[in-house]
DNA sequence: CTCAGTGCAAAGGATTTGCATGCCG
DNA sequence: CGGCATGCAAATCCTTTGCACTGAG
């Protein structure tokens, strides 16, 4: 795992009051080699020793730190990524069928394009503080 | 309910071999008069005499039969809505508090610009029959 | 020592399903 | 008439929680 992420991931939950726990760090190690939004099952698989209940309650506590996000896919599990700031900004292809995640980017210039129409709507409907989020629904090849 | 809207539901559920029955030409009408995506309480309560089974299993066909779509919010319920192409091309703002959903559409110079870029990454990773789906995450004037 | 973190098992809650009955086609 | 739709209640299954125990600080 870079170190760049394991010391920023140390900072924010010092910063929100917690441990940077073996758990913890299993699951931060995990989700950054994988790369890709994964579910509890897929992060279970990945580390046999983790209790399903743990995994669950440190991926809450990853959360409200700011280190983790959730996605919600197309089928019944809710996956987790690192935020963008530990990695980089990217949206989500999901396969219609099989419910799996891939990520890709825009070109910047269209993201460019895309913040500014958010600010826009986020003037004229008095939401604020808005994030985008953009995601693309297809057949991945497997499944097509 | 728009005539036209009550006949091409009806044609859908046809060519899906359904039946247009009156619990789900209520679930239609609901949905064509709110204008919003709705969750199951949400309905329920709007047509009490509804079954909460018969509600997720109408939804359900309504779904196949490409008449309504699935909204996923920030709370715990699912939403529905009627299709784009029974209403009209939008996306959601998304309250990240109560997980109240709003529609909103975005000028047409973008949404081309959207569509090509979406296009060039499905030819890129190989995922077909690519739509897109852009929601704004923020706090509704109401959560504030 | 203390208290947050952990694992296990049980509870919770949205959604699904089994089954007997009613009604549309 | 026959089969799908319906309502009720029970089952499912992801996720959360209670509790006793362990380990880090």
């Amino acid at each position: 795992m870079p170190l760049e992420i394991d010391a920023t991931v140390a900072a924010r939950l010092r910063r929100s009051g917690e441990r940077y726990t073996g758990n913890r760090r299993a699951l931060v190690e995990i989700l950054a080699r994988e790369g890709q939004p994964m579910s509890i099952p897929e992060i279970l698989a990945a580390e046999r020793a983790l209790a399903q209940s743990s995994a669950y309650r440190n991926l809450s506590v990853l959360e409200r730190a700011g280190v983790v996000r959730r996605v919600v896919a197309s089928d019944e599990f809710t996956r987790f990524e690192l935020t963008e700031d530990l990695t980089d900004h990217h949206h989500h292809l999901i396969c219609s069928v099989c419910g799996q995640v891939e990520d890709f980017t825009l070109p910047s210039g269209i993201e460019r394009t895309m913040r500014r129409a958010v600010s826009a709507v986020s003037d004229e409907t008095g939401y604020n503080a808005v994030s985008h989020r953009i995601d693309l629904i297809g057949r991945c090849p497997r499944c097509a």
